[in-house]
DNA sequence: TTGACATATTCCCATATAGGCATGTATTTT
DNA sequence: AAAATACATGCCTATATGGGAATATGTCAA
């Protein structure tokens, strides 16, 4: 098999900067797709079909105004990739501790007689 | 262009729900590459592919001993994609909170004279 | 109705996989 | 040294884009 559709989950909608970069620009604020167009630096065309995605996934919510069509992130729908991210939290806190430790162990060491230079 | 690489970064290598698996599979403990075939079902060159691409990206962590190689998560990589999903947790936050505020004030009203049907 | 304006779609091309299969390589056992 | 074991790579194919260019669609203005 190829590769699998962007089409289908959030976490390929995500995996691409572009989208993201659309994701974080209409977090909290409606834009129109032109100025999502400046903002993102790509032509219009471009911008519609990454729109379309994001449309499909459920990332972004659209609403027609007259000639235009605004667009917001549906931040609901990043959640489940916020939620697999988290259950490594635990892990990389565990990785901190261990080079914290290191460190401080480190400190004692260079206190109590080791070589000044 | 065509589609990005997804050997570059930890979105695209995690949008790869194999690789998820695997991720999630090694995470907190370190297994052989025969370990990771049983537990996702693929043939082994498949799964030292997916192998290929979380170590390039610094998802993985490898260790020779003897004939094995011992893989484990490196949570550490993954902490960047939490980061960027977690800038839009004040969002669904709000949303969350809309929710409730209309239920509140739905159960209000019903409280305070609506028909009981 | 005719235009102008804002977006969405379609068509085409180059490229990057994900798998299946065969083969190469390093390490241990006999 | 030869055979076996555990992985990594290379090759080939079908498929899914992402971007550019052209075109279709929908809406408001004159």
């Amino acid at each position: 098999m190829a590769r699998a559709a962007t089409t289908s989950d959030p976490f390929n909608a995500v995996a691409e900067p572009r989208r993201r970069q659309i994701l974080t620009f209409l977090a909290g604020n409606e834009r129109q797709v032109g100025e999502i167009v400046v903002a993102v630096g790509l032509d219009q065309p471009s911008v519609s079909k990454h729109l379309g995605v994001l449309r499909r996934v459920g990332l972004v919510h659209v609403r027609r105004n007259g000639r235009h069509r605004l667009y917001r992130t549906n931040a609901a729908a990043i959640r489940p990739v916020h939620e697999w991210t988290e259950t490594f939290e635990r892990y990389w806190q565990h990785q901190l501790n261990r080079v914290k430790e290191r460190a401080e162990a480190q400190e004692i060491r260079s206190r109590s007689g080791g070589p000044s230079s």
